[in-house]
DNA sequence: ACGCAAACGGAACTCAAGTTCCCTTAACTC
DNA sequence: GAGTTAAGGGAACTTGAGTTCCGTTTGCGT
């Protein structure tokens, strides 16, 4: 099997002492040709080599340093959490729950990035490196948003001591529970209800931490 | 290809013109055995032949029957489908969501239980027809619950007009959410959380369907 | 009970995903 | 800007998942 690969904490491998120039080139190529793949077959439909053919690259490359699908994705995901999204700041709790719910509803329902976050969750799902770096992902998520809650408590909207991650967990849950398990329509309705429900609980206290 | 395979609605293929004896035995050791691969390896870990060698089963009967993991996946859905889960009737919709969420939370940190919804998801993801037999299975597990909603209406405890699958899913969504994505602890806090948010939303009005 | 064919099962076969080998290209250092 | 060597690339090779073939077992209608 293979040795020190990108995802695990651990070695070295290929990539990690001349980064520049071709070897950077190579990554960004692969990564956007793994991402087609992961969108158009699903994770189980990818296949390394036609991966490298699409990237322009040779296939021994692809296997050299990245070596297997959920190695790949936990690759992308660490690219995915640098790119940051700009939270909204509305002025009231419910306009900047009403904003983050419309902007991860317009991300699960986008042609492209709601078959890639399915392909990329079903990945985490078999593969604990994987795993770790989705949940970096939301972590990162998570706390560029933490803001909006703690403002909210500031302006006396919602109890003091409430935990910002309970609040866009609240918000996020039902939204990838339709994409992932449910199947339930995922429309402006339900976003909008996910913002409301969030909302009431969090005025009645529920998310707060040492309860 | 595979023509007439058990999940797909249309054709009738290998075990259904003689359903019974040594076709019902295979069809059980195979869906145990998949189980099993399914929890230990997770989806992509899982050969066919290893599933046919374990159910002791010739591996041509295997893909005769079902050809690909997900067509297995269905087919496990469709009996999991069957069994029901009996509700609880405790007499307040706190304690029924309580209950719920208790139950959920059980499923889902089952030793067994957990890792095999995580697989089965991930396959759904990527494949029409299992994904179709997983809404399925909701569907039932929602109208098995849904009376604990409309009991609460006749009690006056929630707004007539609010639609019982909704509140079950608000309930299910946080815990999935923490298994598949976030990867935040799933613990009784967590059912606990889920459960009241669930209950003061529906209190106040935002699963009244015709808003 | 009998007979037909549905379903099962072993074994040989195929073919493409993944590996290995070795040469070429081009980052990084001084 | 010259040398060192990390990283990339082409092509042959290996291996095991999936298929095919055909003989055997057994469910089911009569």
């Amino acid at each position: 099997m293979n040795e020190d690969t990108p995802g695990a904490g651990g070695g070295a491998g290929p990539g990690t002492v001349r980064p520049g120039g071709r070897t950077a080139r190579v990554r960004e190529a692969v990564l956007r040709a793994a991402g087609d793949a992961l969108v158009e077959r699903g994770f189980g439909g990818v296949d390394l080599a036609e991966v490298a053919r699409r990237a322009g690259v040779g296939k021994t490359t692809v296997y050299r340093r990245w070596g297997t699908v959920p190695v790949l994705v936990a690759d992308m995901l660490a690219e995915m959490a640098e790119s940051s999204q700009p939270r909204a700041d509305t002025g009231s709790l419910d306009g900047d729950l009403a904003a983050l719910a419309g902007l991860i509803l317009g991300t699960l329902t986008d042609e492209r990035q709601g078959p890639l976050f399915k392909a990329v969750i079903a990945t985490a799902t078999g593969d604990g490196p994987t795993a770790e770096a989705l949940h970096r992902f939301y972590r990162v998520r998570i706390t560029e948003w933490a803001p909006c809650v703690d403002l909210a408590v500031e302006r006396g909207e919602i109890p003091a001591g409430t935990d910002p991650a309970e609040v866009i967990r609240s918000l996020s849950a039902p939204l990838y529970y339709r994409l992932l398990a449910s199947g339930d329509p995922l429309d402006a309705a339900a976003a909008k209800r996910a913002a409301a429900a969030t909302a009431v609980a969090a005025r009645a206290g529920v998310f707060v931490s040492a309860a």
